[in-house]
DNA sequence: TCCTCATGTGAATCGGCATTCACAACTAGT
DNA sequence: ACTAGTTGTGAATGCCGATTCACATGAGGA
């Protein structure tokens, strides 16, 4: 509405934009990322999406790189707040671990692509930082509850900083690595996810067995 | 052209070779590879390290991604090669497992740079498949343990495929991945791995736990 | 209205890198 | 030695995608 008189011009020239160019082309990097990964992240097509020239993206961002620094932060500020806000709802840390865990998991599989992007792919040493940083958050705060977790006796006294990053690797390779029984014919997604918290049960070595509330972790439990 | 017939090049023409350039390209490739890392891996990098010129290496292979292709079957074969070998080793399955993923964490730590070119990094389809197969059978061969295991009545009954995705990605994590507490402050490789061991042990489930502590790194930060 | 920014446009540029090409030079077979 | 076939050479080519540039256009203040 706004740019009726099309008459006389070829293309060239500004075009009335209502809101913020720069938050759009955010949304368009992260909407072409989840569909194509990096390889189909080019700066035409994220330009492209988000309606403006490949141009006009240089006026919000000094570079590409930039761009999509801005894209894993704001990704990954939003994942981790989520974990957060998932880890305070359980009242004793095996289950703030599995709530945390289980977060992670129904994330990853509504949108594997994008997690993937997240966690995985490659990309310049400019965005792979942005991506260390969020990785290590994640890993700090699950050792955190760990920590915490074996200060109250929940938990043995292993190593709390190897066990959240092996966390951390299971969650990866069975939710968004390359493979994953996901796509496979075995089970169906509640089942994988709930083997899985079975297994990060067993491997964070938890001395109580509370028993999830639906399924029944087989009892081969030696005290110590 | 400039340089036609009436100049003398002397750099030109065929240098006699010993050996299979081919090999020795493999070679340099995976040489380049454990360097740097896919980043440097261009083709005159290689060729520069194999000793001839880029062209030549289209003499032996059609194109730079099949020359990958076979550098990382080689090494997967061989890393599959020295699993199997040490998995037969053990009397019972767990000590299967801790064999194999002891084999792993070793190579993996001896070389990492490699590692995570074989297990992570980027790169076009067709290598990717490549790489695809590897993991693929290293879990496959760690699914098939457990379900011996289980069999034998040694691991509970849990889902072997995804207890193996879990358990590579443990490995991978803690190991190669991104990171990782081994450059860290914590610990020394030995414990490391130790602790690793001991979590894969726990995260398996077996019935009985010999219990292998040998070492105690930390203790809680609770009181006494 | 006129001037000046801020914001866009899209074609041109630039750079990196795989791949090809037009020749050499060595080897083997005759 | 002559001829083919093989293996090398390294400059040229081609492609792809990020980045820049010269030029619009609208909005707001004077």
């Amino acid at each position: 509405m706004t740019n009726g008189s099309q008459r006389r011009r070829k293309g060239r020239g500004r075009t009335p934009r209502d809101g913020s160019t720069r938050e759009r082309l955010i949304r368009a990097a992260r909407e072409v990322l989840e569909r194509g990964g990096y390889a189909t992240a080019s700066v035409i097509a994220i330009a492209e999406r988000a309606g403006v020239s490949a141009g006009a993206l240089y006026r919000h961002f000094p570079s590409k790189a930039d761009l999509f620094v801005e894209v894993l932060r704001a990704a990954g500020e939003g994942e981790l707040a989520e974990m957060n806000a998932a880890a305070t709802q359980a009242e004793s840390f095996i289950g703030r671990v599995e709530a945390v865990v289980a977060t992670y998991a129904r994330r990853a599989l509504h949108n594997r692509r994008l997690a993937w992007a997240l966690v995985y792919e490659p990309v310049d040493p400019l965005v792979d930082a942005e991506r260390l940083v969020y990785r290590r958050n994640y890993c700090r705060g699950m050792a955190a509850l760990l920590r915490q977790g074996i200060a109250a006796r929940e938990f043995p006294n292993e190593n709390p900083d190897l066990t959240a990053a092996a966390l951390v690797g299971v969650i990866s390779e069975t939710l968004v690595g390359p493979l994953s029984p996901i796509g496979g014919e075995s089970a169906s997604e509640a089942e994988i996810v709930a083997s899985l918290l079975r297994f990060c049960r067993r491997s964070v070595g938890v001395r109580d067995v509370p028993a999830l509330r639906k399924i029944r972790p087989r009892r081969a439990r030696t005290s110590e």
